[in-house]
RNA sequence: CGCGGGGUAGAGCAGUUGGCAGCUCGUCAGGCCCAUAACCUGAAGGUCGCCGGUUCAAGUCCGGCCCCCGCAUCCA
């Protein structure tokens, strides 16, 4: 198996700020990157923002912004959100620096040169009021429905890439490899859509209607159209088309390009056309989460329902957001967000489960044994901790972190039913104390494998629990997964006793 | 006959290749007193949207029908 690791975010549209749906994607290839990580993978967890387009020209004009500047200051939200999320990437691109445009220019001329990009006349409607093209699905009785007129026809000479030529290459690449586009359900989409066939795509447009994008290389005339900058930046960050090629040697092709459902089809169909234009090699896998819902209803700005993801952490802790949204949503479709489920996962997972146990424990050894940690034996307890982990293990390889979670909860509870079944505090009144040993003894191993395998996706957490139970985080996740998942009979550590990692919520749903 | 997702306990959801219908929350009853009024046990509660078919056996497979939600724009 390799040892290295790389994956993406999209590079989300940086017109506006930071969706929460951006934020569940970026977390989720957090989570798999941290895990990767565990497993003492060699890492290469790449984001970044798309600022190229008539979208954001417009964006930025109606703001009466410099364009640059107003999509720096929103790049800077994602950025920001990345940081505050503590998310574990290793760079950042945005689309308009330097680096990545000149390298962008050298996978066109690749294309170019491979002969599969060519000149055509396009005719469309054009409305003068949006600076765009319209399609006849975009007008209301034949007229822009923002500025109520009759869209110009405009013929136009624009690049446009041979898509089509590669229709086999991807029929027999989604025939050879069912799961290149993961989940399944996803998987089928994009091959109905290459079932229907194919049609060479625009990949340019002309300077005169739009200035903000990447030029088009030995054409003043033309800037690329903004996908097929875009897509790109997967390679551009790795130091394609330089002279620098160590990253990209190492880590192309990517293992994991992970995005929403909506930008499916770019990067299933168009973005591996492209590369087998470049003669590179494709991405091993393209995974596609959902889409979040807010009390069951599709996010909007016109409904006024939108969820800010830096806000919301400012009203809950970072770590139970991240549980939240790793344990709540399913990741091969859409998932629902609401304050009350939110509350509810707080206090009866986070609270009433994970933190009541951490603090059960804690306070036993400090009551029972000295605030010294027993040994751990073999017993039900690590058996089912064992098991526990093959579970978890199943879960995360297929990115089912919600069903990883479940599994880990499943085993909080199993150790909460342990203390009730064999009650330690009566076995320390009857002066059983080799007993009290071996239970908390147990019980604290099972705690330490509950912090690791938590620590994806609440990584201070984990460290907290780590701490709690006397040991030092930091030494651990220098192990690899292997050397933590050993069931350990070593312990006489004591015990740092902390704050309630949870304290509940109380019942004010704002 | 536009496309896709979905209808399973009061609510929210799981149900992989057909094999006794489960989970979480809520409700009710009990237990415990180590713990963050937390934890544990038990109970009540469902003709699995409807009709038909295949089968020893259908929530699951097949056919038909009904209902709900997305698919202009904002928007990942």
């Amino acid at each position: 198996m390799s040892n290295k690791y790389y994956l993406t975010t999209a590079i989300p549209y940086a017109n506006s700020d930071p969706h929460i749906g951006f934020a569940y994607e970026i977390l989720c290839a957090d989570v798999m990157a941290r895990y990767q990580r565990l497993q003492g993978k060699e890492v290469y967890f790449l984001t970044g923002t798309d600022e190229h387009g008539q979208k954001m020209l417009r964006t930025a004009k109606d703001a009466g912004r410099d364009v640059a500047d107003y999509s720096a200051e929103k790049s800077a939200q994602f950025q920001l959100l990345a940081d505050r999320w503590n998310i574990t990437n290793d760079d950042f691109i945005r689309t308009t620096e330097p680096r990545h445009m000149e390298r962008a220019q050298k996978f066109w001329q690749a294309s170019l040169a491979a002969g599969d990009i060519y000149k055509k006349q396009y005719s469309g409607l054009y409305c003068v009021g949006c600076e765009a093209f319209k399609t006849e699905k975009d007008l209301v009785d034949g007229k822009c429905p923002d500025h109520n007129k009759e869209p110009e026809v405009l013929v136009e000479e624009n690049y446009f890439f041979k898509l089509s030529k590669y229709q086999q290459q991807l029929e027999k690449l989604f025939d050879s490899q069912k799961d290149f586009v993961y989940p399944s359900n996803r998987y089928n989409e994009m091959r109905n859509i290459l079932k229907d066939g194919l049609e060479d795509i625009s990949v340019s447009r002309s300077k005169e209607k739009l200035t903000w994008g990447v030029p088009v290389p030995g054409d003043d005339s033309q800037v690329m159209y903004v996908w097929f900058d875009a897509l790109t930046n997967y390679i551009t960050a790795l130091g394609y088309g330089t002279d620098d090629t160590d990253l990209y040697d190492k880590f192309w092709p990517a293992d994991a390009h992970v995005i929403g459902k909506e930008i499916n089809r770019f990067h299933s169909l168009l973005w591996p056309a492209m590369l087998l234009s470049a003669g590179l090699p494709l991405p091993k896998q393209i995974i596609v989460h959902g889409w979040i819902t807010v009390s069951g209803q599709k996010m909007s700005k016109s409904l006024g329902n939108v969820i800010n993801p830096l806000t919301l952490i400012d009203e809950y802790p970072l770590e139970s957001v991240r549980y939240f949204f790793s344990r709540e949503i399913p990741f091969d479709d859409d998932g629902d967000y609401s304050e009350q489920k939110f509350r509810d996962r707080f206090n009866g997972d986070l609270a009433n489960g994970l933190g009541n146990l951490t603090n059960r424990i804690i306070v036993m050894i400090e009551k029972y044994c000295d605030s010294i940690v027993p040994v751990a034996h073999d017993s039900g307890i690590k058996k089912y901790t064992v098991s526990t982990w093959d579970e978890y293990e199943t879960q995360m390889d297929k990115w089912r972190f919600d069903h990883a979670l479940e599994d880990v909860f499943k085993l909080v509870t199993f150790c909460d039913q342990q203390i009730s079944e064999k009650q330690p505090w009566a076995m320390a009144k009857a002066g059983k104390m080799d007993e009290v040993k071996i239970l908390l003894g147990d019980l604290t191993e099972a705690l330490r494998h509950i912090a690791v395998m938590l620590y994806p996706v609440m990584p201070e957490t984990s460290e907290k629990i780590l701490t709690q139970i006397g040991l030092s985080a930091e030494a651990e996740f220098k192990l690899n997964l292997n050397e933590l998942k050993e069931w350990r009979d070593t312990a006489g550590q004591k015990i740092q006793k902390g704050e309630p990692l949870f304290p509940r919520l109380e019942n004010s749903p704002r």
